[in-house]
DNA sequence: CTGAAAGCGCTAACAG
DNA sequence: CTGTTAGCGCTTTCAG
């Protein structure tokens, strides 16, 4: 592999030249800059990232941490934040297998030895003190999907009660009042609000909720099989369901199925994060969306911010919509 | 930051000796040592990586590069590429949005500088002549899901007849005759050697094949539902359909559903990849498996041997299985 | 506009 | 077992 040195040699002209071609082009006298530009091609050169990096102290790229890489609504995360980073002349490098906060730290650890130069940290299990602990190993750090009180400017969010409320009103309207809710993983702090904000929802209402409605189906399509089976036999009074992701809604209807109901007419099913699946079920589902495009946005402008050390500002949480589709029935209709 | 010279310093040591406890423990007396990570503890020392692998010339990390990172197939193959690398002590970091050959030739130029050890790139849309490019770039290379003659020890790749045929034969042998086929990406290697594996089979089954029974859905959910649509129409008498991914069975069962067509009665569906969805859709989807652990398994025999220098072995296509579910009805019952 | 030289933080001989 | 020292390949003053 040839290097700085050697395109220098092959053109005549000193290393710091051939450094300069790289990064303040024109800066150099054309002539001499057309000579460095045929010595590189002709020596195949690649500039070593790690020596630039060591020597600026920046990698320009941008570490993102997720759990799983899988389906759902991340792999859409994902492919956005790539495209925002790009967007801004940054590198993307995903980190999956990062579950709990000691993952997170141990990933943290690395990367931040000058692997990359910010971190996203899809970290929805981490609570308060362990931010602070992830801050301090690496202060660039965004948040996603993230509720924080102290670290506000760190953390992109969605406003999970109105999520919560615009599908509660939906099956509302439809003129179901016995909704069942099934929830994520317990202490992921996205699960916490929408779970408060379910039951703020029946108590405006004034509507009865009964914690036999509630069941908890830990964000995956698999246990939230069970968790239906579960439910109805506890509360076969349910004539709607709210699940806390579609992953769980997938879950549960092809179960339901599988049982000979039909669906929409057994339980209207409203699903969380809108993913591509959504589209391609039978019925087709009805899911609040997360405007991931403009949270990879501002993610990126936080980053930006930091790396050039620039105040924060706090984060208000952003606005998810309903998606209507097809998994809800009106209640007069089919009864 | 502190740096090994601030931990040298503290601990009352030379440089060389904290770079020691750092690499040969076992060579530092025990009571230095203890001084020494003291020390770091003291220091919240964090080794810089790029200086390291600067040093070293290994920076430890192994770079896959995908298209998208969403959905079905890929993210389970990065979810297990990802497991395997971490138990050899290898990060993996992932590029995502190389859809193409010039796409991969731009990562790699710029991974290739130090960044990463070897990349896996899964490039089942390259040609032999530009995987040659690939490997003079980097040759630490392997690829995933690509067929080639001419570079067999880097290449990854699942016996795609014999997948077609398990799949094919089961359609078969449920009495189906008439059998649409769902392509995927034209120039994709796998797709091309699938679709010949299909001629292949209704040749040596004596039996009649329509090019009217053939459609592309370009891999992708949605233009399966325009292609089904299509293909139905110009070929009402298929029973069955084979589809080249899971994804476009997907759409196509969606589709035929919002139709108000029965399924399986109307048409068996046999998919590709055995992506998490076939177990959640209504009736569940037999699909052709790929073995996709024993394919991490073997990217990091051949990273390891590469970076060891040892010399590569041929490698042999890998042996799908045909996972069975419900998407299959026997002609017989359902006439 | 260009070159010389001093690092960036670590590793790896080589001495001792 | 430990310290000294010369790099790894690039950037970045500072002179000229």
């Amino acid at each position: 592999m040839s290097t700085a040195r050697d395109v220098a040699k092959f053109a005549g002209v000193s290393i710091a030249t051939v450094s300069r071609v790289m990064n303040f082009p024109e800066a150099v006298k054309p002539i001499t800059r057309a000579k460095v530009e045929a010595a590189m091609l002709a020596l195949n050169f690649r500039p070593n990232q790690m020596a630039r990096a060591l020597a600026t102290n920046r990698s320009g790229v941008i570490a993102i941490l997720v759990d799983y890489v899988g389906g759902g609504y991340y792999s859409m995360l994902l492919d956005a934040l790539e495209q925002k980073a790009r967007q801004r002349g940054f590198q993307t490098i995903i980190r999956c297998g990062n579950s709990n906060a000691d993952d997170i730290y141990r990933s943290v650890k690395q990367l931040s030895g000058g692997q990359c130069d910010a971190i996203v940290a899809c970290v929805p299990f981490m609570k308060e003190n362990e931010l602070k602990q992830l801050l301090q190993l690496q202060p660039n750090t965004v948040f996603m999907n993230c509720v924080s009180t102290a670290y506000r400017q760190h953390a992109i969010v969605v406003d999970n009660q109105l999520g919560t409320t615009l599908a509660l009103e939906n099956l509302y309207q439809h003129g179901h009042r016995c909704i069942g809710i099934m929830t994520g993983v317990e202490d992921n702090v996205e699960n916490i609000e929408r779970l408060s904000a379910v039951k703020a929802w029946f108590e405006k209402k004034a509507l009865r909720f009964s914690d036999k409605w509630l069941i908890s189906g830990n964000f995956c399509a698999e246990n939230a099989r069970h968790a239906i089976h579960q439910l109805l036999n506890q509360a076969p009074e349910l004539t709607a369901l709210f699940c806390f992701n579609d992953q769980m809604a997938l879950g549960v209807m092809s179960y339901l199925q599988q049982q000979g109901e039909q669906l929409p007419e057994r339980l209207s099913i409203i699903g969380f994060d809108n993913t591509e699946a959504c589209a391609f079920t039978h019925p087709t589902l009805t899911s609040v969306e997360q405007p991931i495009q403009e949270m990879a946005h501002r993610a990126m402008n936080i980053i930006e911010n930091m790396l050039n050390e620039r105040s924060l500002q706090e984060q208000l949480p952003l606005v998810p919509s309903l998606i209507n589709r097809h998994s809800v029935a009106s209640l007069s209709k089919s009864m």
